[in-house]
DNA sequence: ATGACGTCCTGCCTGC
DNA sequence: TGCAGGCAGGACGTCA
């Protein structure tokens, strides 16, 4: 499922691929997802040149020239595909049956395209003014990002201390604390660090604060460099999947034995998600 | 205010 | 073997 890792590899494709593109059409077969009415998202994005491409949290945000910019989140089973008459006929386009579930199609006036694929339909789109963005409510009261220079173990802490009787495993997946981090790599940034998911934010001690900070940018960072994890769904812009799963510790082995120590890997519900740890490692 | 749960959607897994 | 039912999951809405 994309998180900050997987939706930075389609920012940064994205930047190289579409900026200065022309659009010329949009067309969608399931407009239910299509949060701005229909026929003036069509109209809109319809002649207007791409200036920029970026991300807030979790959301991809395509900046038009025409003061307004398109929004996407592709929450779970969301991705989007660039095709060229290049690579139209490239293997993975054609071979893997999740482009099955394309939905919603930018093709831009050299003939290029921009498709949403989407299994489960929970991902959307919509049109808003440029100025009005930062409004949105989701990306309004989304915290710090979790790789924001800024962000240091003192934030952090401060941050999460919004929600102190909380467990550090469930703040963590809240975006107005930590904007980013999703079920995969709170896991993950939990093991490296060696602290446990159900321990309360108000229980962590400094030292303890000061492991969460890199365990967390460099498990993020290594998987923004692999291009993301796919866990079944997830697939670049040139529809291939990323290698970070490769490299997971916890996420996804529950009934393993873990890496460090051999220790049965527990998976656990912790609020409504699963959750994946050693208890030894981070006992 | 906070937390618990329902909603969206569909492939896949489990159990009978 | 087949089919029904449950599960997963990001983030919002609703209810207590």
């Amino acid at each position: 499922m994309p998180e900050l890792p997987e939706v930075q590899t389609v920012v940064n494709q994205l930047h190289r691929k579409i900026v200065g593109k022309k659009i010329a059409r949009f067309h969608s077969a399931w407009k239910k997802k299509v949060l701005t009415p229909y026929a003036t998202f069509v109209r809109k994005v319809a002649n207007a040149n791409v200036r920029g491409v970026r991300r807030l949290g979790k959301h991809i945000v395509i900046d038009l020239d025409n003061d307004h910019s398109i929004v996407i989140h592709l929450k779970m089973t969301g991705h989007l595909l660039y095709k060229t008459g290049k690579n139209r006929d490239a293997r993975q386009f054609i071979e893997d049956p999740l482009n099955g579930y394309i939905h919603h199609i930018f093709t831009f006036h050299d003939g290029t395209t921009l498709e949403f694929s989407d299994m489960r339909k929970f991902g959307w789109l919509r049109l808003l003014k440029t100025a009005e963005v930062e409004v949105l409510k989701s990306i309004q009261e989304l915290g710090i990002d979790a790789l924001s220079p800024r962000l240091n173990a003192t934030l952090l802490q401060k941050q999460m201390a919004r929600k102190k009787r909380r467990s550090i495993g469930e703040a963590l997946l809240d975006q107005s604390l930590i904007a980013g981090v999703g079920n995969i790599y709170r896991s993950e940034a939990l093991y490296r660090a060696g602290i446990m998911p159900e321990r309360r934010v108000e229980s962590l001690t400094d030292e303890e604060w000061r492991r969460l900070l890199p365990a967390l940018k460099t498990t993020l960072r290594e998987a923004v460099r692999l291009r993301g994890t796919t866990d079944g769904d997830f697939r670049d812009t040139d529809g291939l999947p990323g290698q970070f799963q490769k490299t997971l510790h916890v996420y996804g082995r529950g009934g393993k034995p873990c890496q460090k120590c051999a220790t049965i890997i527990v998976r656990k519900k912790l609020g409504q998600r699963s959750v994946f740890f050693c208890f030894r490692c981070q006992g």
